[in-house]
DNA sequence: GTCTATACGAAGATAGAC
DNA sequence: GTCTATCTTCGTATAGAC
């Protein structure tokens, strides 16, 4: 269905915007110029306007990390070594200029259905987390404060990476959070 | 000198801005709603435009956690305390709306100046919680990667604060850091 | 489904009067 | 130092033709 490819051309596009430039910076006419999806039908496609877009393109990324999550058993070091391989990927991919797309939606959100959106995404993400660790052996009652830092310390690592330019602090964190894991042992 | 009191006015403004709406919904219209700063004399007092706001603001919160992070010998359990609770201030304060203003411009960096100052302010606040953490009794050669994580730990537990709009993940986060440190003893 | 044209508002920035 | 007026650019959004 060529209506779905446009669309889904056109979220994908937001993605890669959001996470390199973030909300405000993220345009019609940006995400027009970098998948070259025609101009006259973004309001067929988006009849909510930008707000729909930024939506699914949240749910998109969102998706995306929860299958990544839900893999075969793990060690909890295995976990936070997949998990940080992940987000390292984007850094790398991005040339250091990409972060996480749903914390980008929430630090720059102006509406309150949006910040819902991204804490319903997070809270999904923690939870996937949780249950992988707990999978891997990790005391229950621990498993959501870890899952917790464990996200945290990835998203604040994507920062600090991205105004250093440089993936050190990134690389820093994952061994300590890899630390932290392995004194579960 | 009435000149600095309007310039340091918007100045703490902006940094306001900064941390509950993100850099591109930070204007000299919402600085001047905010402040009741003169119209008039926006680019007298700010030849260099928006990015020189932008900049002494982040300078601003920059030197302020600096001088908050040198204080007297602590424990490392103290350090990370304390650093918690400086972050947790700026939640509670802003009803759970506010972040970190350093982070929110290096998330919506358009230019390379914005950036290049970001991670100039963050690679000071890594020396001295390293510095901090290495006073406290830290082994000397684990204190950078500890630094970043509590860092980067912090920063990405206000964003998942602000999604959620709860104090869990926070309080979650700030435990777990601590119980990575006091694995040190 | 895709186009053009257009309305509307907001932002950054400058010029020149007071 | 502060004012108003103005320019330009850009973003969202709608209407109506093809």
């Amino acid at each position: 269905m060529s209506r779905s490819d446009v669309r889904q051309k056109m979220i994908r596009g937001a993605a890669d915007l959001l996470s390199r430039r973030g909300l405000q910076a993220t345009s019609f006419s940006q995400i027009l110029e970098l998948t070259g999806a025609p101009r006259g039908s973004v309001y067929h496609h988006f009849p909510g306007g930008k707000d729909e877009v930024v939506t699914e393109a949240v749910r998109y990324v969102g998706n995306g990390v929860l299958s990544a999550l839900a893999t075969e058993d793990l060690t909890p070091t295995e976990v936070i070594a997949r998990f940080g391989a992940m987000w390292r990927t984007v850094l790398v991919g991005s040339d250091l200029r990409g972060g996480c797309v749903v914390a980008a939606v929430t630090v720059g959100a102006d509406s309150g259905e949006l910040l819902s959106l991204t804490g319903a995404v997070f809270g999904e993400w923690l939870d996937a987390l949780a249950a992988a660790l707990h999978r891997a052996g990790a005391p229950e009652s621990r498993c959501p404060s870890l899952a917790a830092v464990v996200l945290a310390g990835l998203e604040g690592a994507m920062v600090l990476t991205r105004a250093s330019r440089s993936l050190e602090p990134f690389d820093d964190v994952v061994a300590e959070l890899v630390r932290l894991v392995e004194a579960l042992d």
